[in-house]
RNA sequence: GGGCUCGUGGUCUAGGGGUUAUGACGUCGCCUUGACAUGGCGAAGAUCGCAGGUUCAAUUCCUGCCGAGCCCA
């Protein structure tokens, strides 16, 4: 006995700051960098890479520290784990940043000036964000950082699109696209969000070429000049004997027949308005598949400022919101309009930029998808799913898949579509696998190759054909930043760079992710795999839920309910408290208070908080509340420990242990065999469990009030008890709360628990001592409360207490630990 | 409007056809046990959302409804 070598009386935040600085700084590559060239099992992380945006959303932070708890738990478990730090740079979010900061819309400025203003602004976000992940703990190799708009990323983005394109999965056709025209760039279907708002729905007379009447209500009065055809369903008697006629179009326009005819269709709502519905090109969704149907040639009536075209005659160059009133006007002077009212709709809106999107006939890029979806699905099989049911959300997009993804687009600071045209447009360049391009403002590289725009077989290469091919027209789009994201797994596993990893990493071993981004992210990357390599992706997905607000709902902007990460990694920092107002229910503000919380208490609390996949509510208080508290009683469990001598063999298990030892080492292993079941199995929550509760539970509260005596008596064995357990306890929890373990090891015994590169071995499992464990605690709590209700202390004598036969042989061990006397 | 999840003490949560339903926070009471009052021990507190059905038996399975969340048209 003497005084422990742990010497802070508690943990506290400022000590687990001065601790993860000198971790961050010292032998951090060693410990945490990746060796490809690794004897042991490769463990690749696909991690998602966040997009910086100022700050860090809590929820995401939560979630990205349990990858970091799965990659610390099987580089434990002895793999060679591959954590990267990848940082998702491009895409319309930091253009809208910048234009926000600027005051200017993003066509106002050079091209290459645009580009570099967003560079430099990303590049201060990305610092934060970085700063963030050491914050929270992350072991990721930050050394071999990549960022999706760096030359290296974009050049294999570029080079897996010339693949795909060779290979006929990539095409370019004039399809009706969703198009944000604010934006002025098109979107895909996984970008359109929906909200209700007012407009005034419209019924409307149109006259038959028979003089007969009929009213139509629509919400889009100016796209009349667009309409194709008039439907009715199939089984609605009120207009069967008008199939076939023509009506006249109520307003004038310009360049086209001002006749349609009606026809039958089952997509129509009878109940809805008069159940005859007007079908333009393009209203919404429905309108394009019954132009498709019905194989009608498609009108061209909004351009890419959305505004209204030659056809809308009057309503020429109107955007569409002035056209719409325009119309009404006209409608109403010409005596057509029977009524207007107001109508509550959803209408589709983009989700970055949330403006009312438009479709519109557009020649852009597409990935072909349908033709490969069943040969996802049976990749899919493969794959196994982190919790099993979250597979559902996959299966659910892909049943309701039925156009091609449109991957072009309209914007800037994205990875640039690698082509040039020919001067008469028959021929295109694609450049070399590996390098970065960007068309709008250099020629091809050398070792470009011409392909024919239609057949896509190669006719030559660039540098013999320079001559032929007269004045290059760059290709202006850009890809939709899914397009690259969705590449990350084959980058992470050396996909075109490194094949001799590549045939090792792939399939990644792991794609953790949030729910809400499976038809994004996930499918996308699926999507690829099945394109390229026609394999599974993936081992494994691990799909969590996300974060939530105390009440439930999901933490947004524009909720006011968010809660910034680093305020609660901070709390309790130089003293610091923390303090939340969070927008309640029916507009109340709430306030939560906290003194200290940290990473390796946050990192705690999630683990041991929600299931995985399960939506977990956030709330500092509660955090501090119920994890802080766990923290501190290990910490003094160890503190007990460090004040008396550690045997020097803690590998060789004494022959002569008491039973009491005995009976612990049993409890002991059999929680140790069950969180390596469970880190193997990437069951966090099972580990953390099982870890939290010996640690709080049996192991100080009767292991080592029974034991105290001995250990003060100088006890070898004992000694040996609690340092084998304190020490192998520390590297299984090390996953969790990684400075926390590594201070108190490093302390205790010379060695980090972070360091450990395999399990700690199980002593082995006594089922007879297990079975006395509940007889163990009842009795203790016999005694306490026998003594309570006597009002004496714990430490006093107390007489007349009959041991139990089944706990006969630890009887001597018992007197001790309550001083029981006949 | 459709699909998928979820609904367990005041709060959060485990579980899952069968005697007294898990744990934590909070509450209350007691206790400076030679690590820990940022601690320990104990107590109270739940008709497992509602209504039907299947079953000898349902909180657990099924159906409907209500509420929440996510996704989609």
């Amino acid at each position: 006995m003497s005084t422990p070598k742990i010497s802070d009386k508690r943990w506290s935040i400022d000590l687990e700051k001065r601790i993860q600085e000198e971790h961050y700084r010292e032998n951090y590559s060693s410990r945490y960098s990746f060796n490809p060239e690794s004897e042991k099992e490769l463990f690749i992380i696909d991690t998602p890479p966040p997009y910086p945006s100022g700050t860090w959303h809590i929820g995401a932070v939560a979630q990205y520290s349990m990858i970091d708890v799965i990659a610390r738990s099987q580089r434990l478990l002895g793999k060679e784990v591959f954590f990267p730090w990848g940082v998702d740079r491009n895409g319309i979010n930091i253009e809208f940043t910048v234009e926000k900061k600027t005051g200017k819309k993003m066509r106002t400025f050079e091209r290459g000036k645009f580009i570099e203003i967003c560079r430099e602004t990303i590049d201060e976000y990305t610092q934060a964000m970085r700063e963030t992940a050491c914050r929270v703990g992350l072991s990721c190799d930050f050394e071999k950082e990549y960022l999706t708009d760096s030359p290296e990323f974009r050049g294999a983005s570029q080079s897996i699109f010339v693949q795909l394109f060779k290979q006929g999965d990539i095409i370019e056709d004039y399809r009706p696209n969703i198009y944000d025209t604010i934006e002025k760039t098109t979107i895909a279907d996984a970008e359109v969000q929906r909200i209700t708002r007012k407009t005034k729905l419209c019924d409307v007379k149109w006259i038959t070429e028979d003089g007969d009447e009929l009213v139509i209500s629509t919400t889009r009065p100016e796209l009349i000049c667009a309409c194709g055809v008039v439907v009715v369903h199939p089984e609605d008697e009120r207009y069967t004997h008008l199939v076939g006629k023509k009506l006249e179009l109520p307003l004038p326009t310009k360049g086209r027949s001002n006749l349609v005819e009606i026809k039958q269709h089952p997509s129509v709502k009878m109940e809805f308005g008069s159940g005859v519905l007007m079908v333009c090109s393009f209203g919404d969704q429905n309108d394009v598949s019954i132009f498709r149907e019905l194989g009608l040639s498609p009108f061209v009536a909004i351009n890419l400022d959305g505004n209204i075209t030659e056809i809308g005659g009057p309503l020429e160059n109107l955007s569409v919101i002035d056209a719409r009133k325009e119309a009404i006007l006209l409608l109403e002077a010409r005596g057509s309009l029977v009524s207007i009212k107001d109508h509550d709709q959803e209408i589709p809106v983009s989700e970055r930029g949330n403006n009312p999107v438009e479709i519109i006939l557009l020649k852009e890029w597409y990935v072909k998808q349908i033709d490969a979806l069943d040969r996802m699905r049976n990749h899919i099989k493969e794959i196994n799913f982190i919790p099993p049911r979250n597979q559902q959300f996959l299966d659910d997009w892909m049943n309701g898949i039925s156009i091609d993804w449109p991957i072009s687009r309209r914007r800037w600071y994205h990875t640039e579509v690698p082509i040039w045209y020919s001067e008469d447009e028959k021929m295109i360049i694609v450049p070399p696998s590996g390098s970065y391009v960007q068309p709008w403002r250099e020629n091809p590289p050398d070792e470009s190759e011409v392909l024919d725009r239609i057949t896509r077989e190669k006719i030559g290469s660039y540098s013999e054909m320079i001559d032929d091919l007269g004045a290059l027209i760059p290709e202006e789009k850009v890809f939709d930043t899914w397009m690259d994201s969705s590449n990350s797994n084959l980058f992470v596993s050396g996909y075109l760079q490194d094949s001799s990893l590549f045939d090792k990493a792939f399939p990644t071993s792991i794609r953790p992710q949030g729910k809400e981004i499976v038809r994004t992210w996930l499918y996308y990357t699926l999507l690829k795999s099945t394109l390229l390599l026609n394999k599974p992706g993936f081992e494994n997905i691990w799909i969590d839920g996300l974060g939530m607000d105390p009440w439930g709902r999901k933490m947004s902007k524009s909720l006011g309910n968010g809660i910034d990460a680093n305020s609660v990694l901070e709390c309790g920092a130089g003293g610091r408290t923390g303090s939340w107002k969070i927008k309640g229910l029916e507009g109340k503000q709430v306030n939560f208070r906290a003194n200290k919380i940290g990473s390796e208490c946050f990192r705690l609390w999630k683990a041991c908080e929600a299931q995985v996949g399960d939506d977990f509510q956030i709330n500092p208080e509660e955090i501090e509340a119920k994890y802080f508290g766990v923290l501190t009683k290990i910490f003094n469990v160890v503190r007990f420990a460090s004040q008396f001598s550690i045997p020097d063999d803690l590998d060789q298990i004494p022959d002569d242990l008491d039973i009491e030892d005995r009976w612990i080492l049993s409890e002991f292993s059999k929680m140790m065999q069950k969180t390596k079941d469970s880190w193997g199995n990437i069951d966090i929550y099972s580990a953390s469990q099982g870890l939290k509760n010996f640690g709080t539970g049996v192991f100080p509260s009767h292991w080592l009030e029974m034991a105290k005596s001995r250990l003060y008596d100088g006890d070898i064995k004992a000694a040996w008890t609690i340092h084998r357990i304190v020490r192998d306890y520390l590297q299984a929890f090390s996953p969790i709360c990684p400075f926390f373990t590594h201070y108190l090891s490093t302390t205790l015994y010379g060695e980090s628990a972070v360091d450990a590169c395999s399990f700690p071995k199980i002593i082995g499992i006594d089922d007879e001592l297990i079975s006395s464990t509940e007889s163990i605690m009842n009795f203790n709590s016999k005694v306490w409360k026998t003594k309570k209700e006597m009002g004496i202390s714990l430490n006093s004598e107390i007489q007349g207490i009959k041991i139990p036969v089944e706990l006969e042989v630890f009887s001597v061990q018992l007197i001790n630990m309550h001083k029981l006397s006949s």
